[in-house]
DNA sequence: ATGAAAGCGCTAACAA
DNA sequence: TTGTTAGCGCTTTCAT
C-alpha cells in the first residue's frame, strides 16, 4: 500500500509548501485538502492529494501540534510496566489507538504518586489525553489534574471523572459463593497495597458476601502485589485457621503457590486459593489458578474510546459517557476444592 | 486562537516570553539560560532560572522540536506487545530513557514488516531515534531506514548498524551439552517463525554443537511463537524419535507442556524440554522450565545507551559502539532429566 | 554577554 | 472556494 520511502540519500522532507508549489495553490488550501477535504473543490482536492501521494508527503506532527494544540498522542500511565496485569491493558489501548491513528506513549510511574503528577504535568502539552491505570493519587489531586488534561482512569472511581472500572466486587461474591458451596466457612483475604482502591473494594465485597452467607472472614497483609511477597503471604495464611483464601491478585497468589508446595501444603486438598485478574500464567501455574477473570483488554479499548469521544466532543457541554463498569466472572481451575474433611493442620 | 485570559479555570501555559518579560531580558537569553547555561552571565542566569521555577515553566516540546529537530522521544518497536519476552525489554529501555529525560513511544508492529516500515517512515520526524526489537525487515530495508532515522536493532545483526544481540547460540551449546550429559543423543529443535533472525541462529548453533558431539538432530516447525502453537509443536515432537527438544522460545515451550501432560507424556521422564529466554512464567509453570536465561532488560539498557551516545556524537564520524553481544546462560530447572531407560513410546 | 530578527511547518482567522 | 496573513513557542544566526 504505502510505497517504500525514497531509498536515496537524505533529502529535505516534503512540506505542504512543496505540494502547494507543485499544484499552484496556496499552502492553506493544501492543508484543507488534506485535513478538511469537504471544504475544497473536488477537482483541486484530487490534484492535491495526488501530489501529496506522489511526493510521499508525511505531515510534521510537531508543527501541527504547535498551532492546533492536538498532538495525536495519548499516554498510558501504569504503576509498573513489568506487572503482567497491564499487558492486556497495553494491548487493548494500543489497538484502539492505532485504529484511530493515535500514538501511544507508555509511562511507568513506578508506584509513585509524585512521579505520576510530575510526568502528567510535564507532558500535558505533548499529549491529547491520558489514561491512568492504578493511579496512586488522591481524589483531589486527580480532580485538579483534570483541568490540565483530559483524563480517563481505570479501576478508580472519582466523581466527575471519566472512568472504567472492573467490577471485581461482583466477582468476589461469586468466588465466596463458590467457596461456600465447597463447604468452606473460614476464609481469609490476602491484602494488596494499602493505598490501592481495588484492594479496599475487594475486601469490602468479601465482608459483605461473607456476612450474608454467615461465614467467618479475616485478612492478612497488606503485601506488595508481586510474586516475591508470596512466601510471606503464604506463611501468614497458614498462621490462620482458614481453609481457603482469596488473594488480591494472581501475581501474589502464584508466589504463594510455590511457598505452599515447599511447606508441604497441598492445594486445593489442604487449602483452596482464589486469585484475581486472570493474568498471563494463571492458566499454567501449578496448580492452575481459580481466579476472577477481568476483561482487562476490553477495559483498555473502552477507556480509549471514552477518551477519544470526549476529545471530539463539539463543546465542553456535550454529554460524554462518564463511567463504565465492566463485569467479571469466576474461572474455576484446580486451586479450589472441597473443604478438608478434618481440621487443616494449622501453624 | 488568541490566548483568552483565564477562561474556565484553564490557564495559558507559561512561555519563555513570560519569563523574558518578568526578568527584563530577551526571549533568546531565556532560551540560552535554560539550555546553554554556560553562555549566559551567572547572575542573569540565576535570575532567569529562578523566574522559570517560580512560574512553574514547562518547555513546549513541540515548539522546541520544530526548530531544533530534536523531539526528546524515542520509539521502541516490538513485534507483539503481548509477548512476555518484551516485558523486560520495555522495562530496560523505559528506565534508561527516563534517566536521560527521554520519553518512550511504544509501537506494536504486529509481526508485519510492512507496518514496521510504514510506522517508522511516518514517525521519523517525531522521533530522535528508534530501537527495533525483532525486526521483520530485510537487511537492505533496514540499511535504507538508517538514513532516515537513527536506529539500534536488538537480536539482529546488520553490517553498519548499531545492534545489541543476545548470544543465544552460546547458550544453545550449553543446552546441548547439558542434554548430552544426561544421555540424550537424539534431539529435535522446535522452530519459531521462518523469518526470525534468532530462529535461524539457534538452529545453526544447534546443528554445530550436535555435530561436534556426534548427536542426531532434527527439526520440526516452523510454528508461530506463542502458547497457542504449543499443542501442534508437542504433537510434532512426539512424532519423532527424539528424547529431548530445544524450543525456539519459552512461550511455545509452555504451550507444549500442557499438551504433553494431556497426552500422558511425562516431562522430563519421557521427554526433556529446553526453552529459550527465561520469560515471566518459566519458573512457575509445570514443571518449571529449563531454559536459556537472556539478559533482556540489560539489552534494553544497552540499546538505549548506544542510541543516545550516537545522538550526542559531535560529528557523524565520531566513533560509536557498533555492536554489543550479551551473554546467555543455561538455567536448569525441572523440565530436563536423564534419557529414558528404554525407548520412548513414539507416536 | 545579550538582543533583534528570522524562521521551523502548519493551521486558522479573515478577506476576496 | 481559495488566497493572504498571522502567528504557535522556540532556537539560532547575526549583530551589537
Amino acid at each position: 500500500m504505502a510505497p517504500p520511502p525514497d531509498a536515496g540519500g537524505r533529502t529535505r522532507p516534503v512540506t505542504i509548501t512543496d505540494i502547494a508549489k507543485l499544484t499552484n495553490v496556496a499552502a492553506s488550501t493544501v492543508s484543507r485538502a488534506l485535513n478538511n477535504p469537504g471544504r475544497v473543490n473536488a477537482v483541486t482536492r484530487e490534484r492535491i492529494q495526488a501530489a501529496a501521494r506522489a511526493l510521499n508527503y508525511v505531515p510534521n506532527s510537531q508543527a501541527r501540534a504547535l498551532t492546533s494544540g492536538r498532538t495525536g498522542t495519548i499516554a498510558l500511565f501504569v504503576s509498573d510496566v513489568t506487572n503482567p496485569f497491564y499487558f492486556g491493558l497495553i494491548r487493548g489501548t494500543q489497538h484502539a489507538l492505532k485504529a484511530a491513528s493515535y500514538a501511544q506513549l507508555l509511562i511507568d510511574t513506578e508506584n509513585s504518586g509524585e512521579l505520576e503528577v510530575e510526568m502528567l504535568h510535564k507532558m500535558r502539552r505533548s499529549l491529547d489525553g491520558a489514561i491512568l491505570a492504578a493511579s496512586r493519587l488522591s481524589d483531589q489531586a486527580l480532580a485538579n489534574l483534570t483541568d490540565e488534561i483530559p483524563l480517563v482512569t481505570i479501576n478508580r472511581n472519582v466523581r466527575g471523572m471519566q472512568s472504567v472500572v472492573i467490577d471485581t466486587p461482583a466477582g468476589i461474591r461469586q468466588a465466596i459463593e463458590h467457596l461456600a458451596s465447597l463447604g468452606h466457612h473460614d476464609i481469609v483475604y490476602v491484602c494488596g497495597p494499602a493505598n490501592s482502591w481495588p484492594n479496599a473494594a475487594r475486601w469490602q465485597a468479601m465482608r459483605n458476601a461473607a456476612s450474608r452467607l454467615g461465614l467467618t472472614v479475616g485478612r492478612v497483609g497488606p503485601f506488595p502485589p508481586g510474586q516475591p511477597s508470596g512466601p510471606a503471604a503464604a506463611d501468614a495464611v497458614l498462621n490462620t485457621t482458614a481453609t481457603a483464601c482469596v488473594v488480591f491478585n494472581d501475581l501474589l497468589a502464584i508466589g504463594m503457590l510455590t511457598r505452599l508446595r515447599e511447606r508441604g501444603v497441598r492445594v486445593p486438598e489442604d487449602l483452596s486459593v482464589v486469585g484475581c485478574d486472570d493474568i498471563f500464567g494463571a492458566d499454567f501455574c501449578n496448580p492452575p489458578l481459580t481466579t476472577l477473570t477481568a476483561p482487562i483488554e476490553r477495559a483498555g479499548l473502552v477507556a480509549v474510546s471514552m477518551l477519544l469521544s470526549r476529545l471530539s466532543a463539539r463543546s465542553a457541554t456535550e454529554p460524554v459517557r462518564q463511567s463504565v463498569v465492566l463485569p467479571t466472572y469466576l474461572t474455576v481451575r484446580d486451586s479450589t476444592g472441597p473443604v478438608p474433611a478434618g481440621t487443616r493442620l494449622a501453624g
